[in-house]
RNA sequence: GGGCUUAUAGCUCAGUUGGUUAGAGCGUCACGUUGACAUCGUGAAGGUCAGAGGUUCGAACCCUCUUAAGCCCACCA
């Protein structure tokens, strides 16, 4: 690295700005790591980094949609998904994070579509399919851009060579591929069936991409001619056109005779042919309890046709209005029909009943427009088929399995729950979109012939499939298209990084597209692989405003990534998103929040810099000299060890916060507050400091890699922190030294106590208000604990305990009218100090707080039932510290 | 209608098999600033763990009900 006009020794930067500036550091540090090629996992094995026979971990990235840039959800997908990463990598791994961004078909197409029509004032339709395609691809290489180049600001150590993007050449060949092999296995199938019709989009929308709207609808209950028998109530008149059969419960006696019969009628001038059929699904209490069945126009209706076998009518098309041959309605829109149809009905006196009625109107989830359920042909993956490859399973039924026997994983556990509810109601998945951004549906027609094949069928007059496909089809694929299939998997063998990286380990992702993704994924792995995609999956939630409201772009209260980044620094953001949120649960995100962080970041920075500044720094020889440790150091390195236990632990096991905290705490108050403010008292411990440094840079890295990379550099580091080996739990392999084998001895406990007279002598202080500058004597009676108190004299008198004068004994006699405190019945006197209401005050809320503690205590212990039946432990527990606490009431008393 | 989540300090949240005097960060208040850091330090105040019942020697935690906020699914002719 090159250093200019900076004091410079041995390679250490001794010239450190008071305050960490991210924008320093930052982007250099992230082109030089890119550069180092370390990101990619065969140049880790290339260049020694990691072993070749290593155990892989691969994270595919959830591909962004490239309707807009990164927002703070894909933040925190990054900051999760690169701490995972770096932490792996650090363990060893053969690690792979590949980044991909996500074509999302409807939704791009629809953004450009506003926006053209917004611009330019046309339609697509306007534009013609080449042009417009055209347009949305220009769109597309600008988002993409933005995506790729916010993904590195947030430091993610993603793969670049590997990049992928769900509509390119590989990824369509896979998909190409994909669709031929689901046709020839029979799962692939065209048929006709009602679809979820938007009439303003031009397509079909799957089940989950419809919406709701409670709104208010008319109910109109009326009879369809005089001619017949009896009255039947709908919010759509305007379908009652295409009726061909009428619906009772079997159950209800007012109808059971008509059961069967069929009335040829004339309604509303247009000639009906209606069979009353039975069906337990009719709400005898709803209406009329006669339902007119609309087979073409309803779901429902459908199905009662297909088990009664009615002919179908369509009455709607696909603009949404009335088709030709329906007289006057011809060429309606469905709500300037319905109007006349109720008019008429009027007319006829056949109406009986208009009522107001909460309905749930369905529309679609783009663009909010009603939506037409329509018969249309359309290509269908079957979920039931059982495939002789799954074992005679069918997709649904693996894909179901997987789940059960914990072959795939979920995080938290309840999602496992909510998988199985959505896939076991699952049915066939409708891949057919009428759009035009997508991959194309490798289909063609020749008059009744039909091709489907990977490649342009020859010979003329063949022409494609104007259809697209959905874009979960080629996202279902993500987690092998983009490790090389189907190249990397002749004859029904995986090679290449098929081998290495597939099954992935873990797919981090957020719980809304649980079921529209992560079904998905695991069909259609277990389909062409016969494996599963990932091990794990672990479920983020949102990302939320302070206010807990959704962050959108409409409402205004959305952050974007990249300003706070410039504000704050990307270590600050990616803790604000990682620490203070569970697994499964929304987080909320604020800039008060980041500046937190940020003061943290600045934290370290303070810490390495002090360390860096006024001590040696011999990196290569790092010994630790046991037989003179302090107790401080013993403390601070076994206070280290658990630390590090207790970080793997807790990220193994996905709690991200909580390894966070448990490193904060480290970080700012044992060794930042206590042990460096001894360093300071106790003289020379570069070995010790450096030690602890380097293994908190090295267990920060995954959570804050900027920082910590910036400082590891200024000691002069020559390899980079990022592939520097993770410690192992208590053997420290990284600086070559062992705190247990070295012979440290366990003294927390006693250095708790030392840390416990200092706080109480503090806190006695600031209580009986004793100006700060102003020295006391202290007088100590420690009994058994004599040596120890005696042994730690300059840690109790340096550490802001204003102590000028210190005298230990075993014991003595009582000191009157002076603070009196007692820490775990060691007793301390301070002298001349003393404010006498204060410390009655003070005292007198001591005995108080005790009393009560006692009092507590021993009802317990006096309860027979609670020693009979509590663990022995529990009640030995109870005893002590009854003890101590009667014992310390004992002295205040005196 | 079915299911899920959340409710703990003023705010944001921890609290993993029931045993703590219920914690952290921010904020507030008091004091301080000695050369790593005011993006700082020392200390304090602040909680009927949403409510009501129950199980238990013992409940923030387990069970039942209630209330409030939010989410998902199904569906309403």
């Amino acid at each position: 690295m090159k250093k200019e006009n900076k004091k410079i020794s041995n390679g250490v930067n001794k010239d450190l700005p008071k305050a960490y500036n991210p924008q320093d550091y930052e982007d250099k540090i992230y082109g030089e790591w890119e550069k180092s090629g370390y990101f990619n996992p065969d140049i880790c094995v290339r260049k020694g980094i990691c072993e070749k026979n290593a155990k892989p971990f691969t994270i595919i990235f959830p591909p962004p949609n490239i309707t807009d840039k990164l927002h703070l959800g894909h933040g925190s997908n990054l900051a999760i998904e690169d701490l995972l990463t770096r932490y792996h990598r650090m363990k060893g791994y053969r690690t792979l994070w590949l980044p991909g961004t996500d074509h999302a078909a409807i939704a791009t197409q629809n953004v450009v579509e506003r926006k053209i029509l917004k611009e330019e004032g046309k339609t697509r339709h306007d534009l013609g399919r080449a042009k417009f395609l055209k347009k949305v691809w220009d769109f597309a290489k600008v988002t993409q851009v933005t995506i790729l180049k916010q993904s590195r600001k947030m430091g993610a150590s993603l793969d670049w060579s590997r990049q992928a993007f769900t509509l390119d050449e590989p990824r369509k060949k896979a998909v190409r591929k994909m669709f031929v092999e689901m046709y020839k296995e029979g799962i692939i199938y065209r048929g006709e069936r009602i679809v979820n019709w938007c009439p303003r989009c031009h397509s079909t929308l799957a089940d989950d991409e419809v919406n709701y709207k409670e709104q208010k609808a008319k109910l109109y209950t009326f009879k369809y001619s005089r001619d017949f028998p009896f009255a039947i109530a709908t919010t759509r008149p305007e379908t009652k056109l295409g009726d061909t059969a009428v619906a009772v419960n079997p159950k209800d006696k007012r109808y059971k005779k008509y059961i069967g019969k069929i009335f040829a009628i004339d309604f509303v001038g247009v000639p009906l042919k209606l069979k009353i059929i039975a069906d337990r699904n009719v709400d005898m209490k709803f209406g009329t309890g006669a339902v007119g069945v609309t087979p073409a126009h309803s779901m429902v209706d459908w199905q009662m046709a297909e088990a009664n076998r009615l002919p179908i009518v369509k009455v709607i098309n696909e603009e949404g209005k009335i088709k030709n041959n329906f007289g006057k309605y011809s060429g309606k829109g469905v709500l300037a029909a319905r109007e006349i149809i109720a008019e008429e009905l009027k007319k006829q006196k056949l109406l009986e009943k208009e009522e107001e009625m909460d309905n749930n109107l369905s529309i679609c989830y783009r663009c909010g427009t009603p939506i037409e359920p329509l018969p249309s042909k359309q290509w269908f993956v079957s979920v039931d088929k059982k495939l002789k490859r799954l074992g005679d399973k069918s997709l649904k039924e693996k894909a179901i399995e997987v789940a059960k026997t914990g072959k795939i994983k979920f995080i938290p556990e309840r999602f496992t729950k909510k998988y199985l509810d959505w896939m076991e109601n699952l049915h066939d998945w409708c891949i057919s979109r009428q759009i035009w951004f997508g991959h194309e549906i490798p289909v063609w027609y020749k008059d009744k012939e039909i091709y489907v094949g990977e490649e342009i069928p020859k010979g003329k007059g063949w022409v494609q499939d104007e259809d697209t496909l959905d874009t979960w089809f080629s996202s279902g694929m993500w987690t092998f298209s983009t490790l090389g299939w189907p190249d990397d998997f002749k004859n029904r063998k995986k090679s290449g990084d098929l081998t290495n990286y597939h099954p992935t380990q873990v797919l981090e992702t957020g719980y809304e597209i649980l079921t529209l993704w992560v079904s998905r994924m695991i069909m259609m792995s277990e389909f062409a692989l016969e494996e599963i995609p990932f091990e794990k999956v672990y479920l983020h939630g949102m990302v939320l405003d302070k206010q807990g409201k959704k962050m959108s772009k409409s409402k205004g209260n959305g952050i974007d990534p990249i300003d706070v980044i410039n504000k704050y620094g990307t270590d600050a953001v990616r803790l604000s998103l990682l620490i203070g949120n569970t697994p499964g649960n929304d987080t909320r995100v604020f800039e008060e929040k980041i500046a937190g962080f940020r003061n943290f970041t600045n934290k370290l920075w303070n810490i390495s810099r002090y360390i860096i500044t006024n001590y040696e720094l011999s990196i290569t020889n790092l010994k630790i000299d046991y037989k003179n440790c302090t107790l401080a150091d013993n403390w601070i390195l076994e206070e280290l060890d658990e630390v590090r236990f207790l970080v793997d632990k807790k990220i193994n096991s996905y709690e991200f916060s909580a390894a966070g905290e448990i490193l904060r705490d480290f970080t700012w108050d044992k060794f930042a507050d206590w042990y460096l403010e001894i360093a300071k008292i106790e003289g020379d411990k570069s070995n010790i400091l450096i030690y602890v440094l380097k293994n908190l840079l090295i267990l920060w890295h995954p959570f804050m890699p900027f920082v910590t990379e910036a400082i590891w550099q200024e000691m002069g580091n020559s390899e980079f922190l990022m592939v520097e080996k993770w410690s192992k739990v208590g053997s420290s392999i990284s600086v070559g030294v062992d705190v247990r084998d070295g012979g440290g001895v366990l003294r927390k406990d006693e250095m708790n106590l030392i840390k416990d007279i200092i706080i109480s002598i503090r806190n006695a202080r600031a209580e009986n208000k004793v100006e700060p500058g102003k020295k006391v004597k202290a007088i100590i009676y420690a009994g058994r604990l004599k040596n120890l108190v005696e042994s730690q004299v300059d840690l109790i008198k340096g550490l802001r305990t204003g102590i000028s004068e210190l005298e230990i004994k075993e014991n003595g006699p009582k000191i009157k009218n002076e603070i009196y405190l007692t820490v775990a019945g060691v007793e301390i006197y301070l002298i001349g100090a003393i404010d006498r209401e204060k410390e009655k005050e003070r005292i007198k809320k001591e005995i108080a707080n005790l009393k009560k503690m006692i009092s507590l205590t021993e009802k317990k212990l006096e309860n027979k039932e609670f020693t009979a039946k509590a663990p022995a432990e529990i009640v030995k527990k109870e005893e002590e510290k009854l003890k101590s606490w009667q014992e310390a009431l004992e002295k205040l008393k005196k």
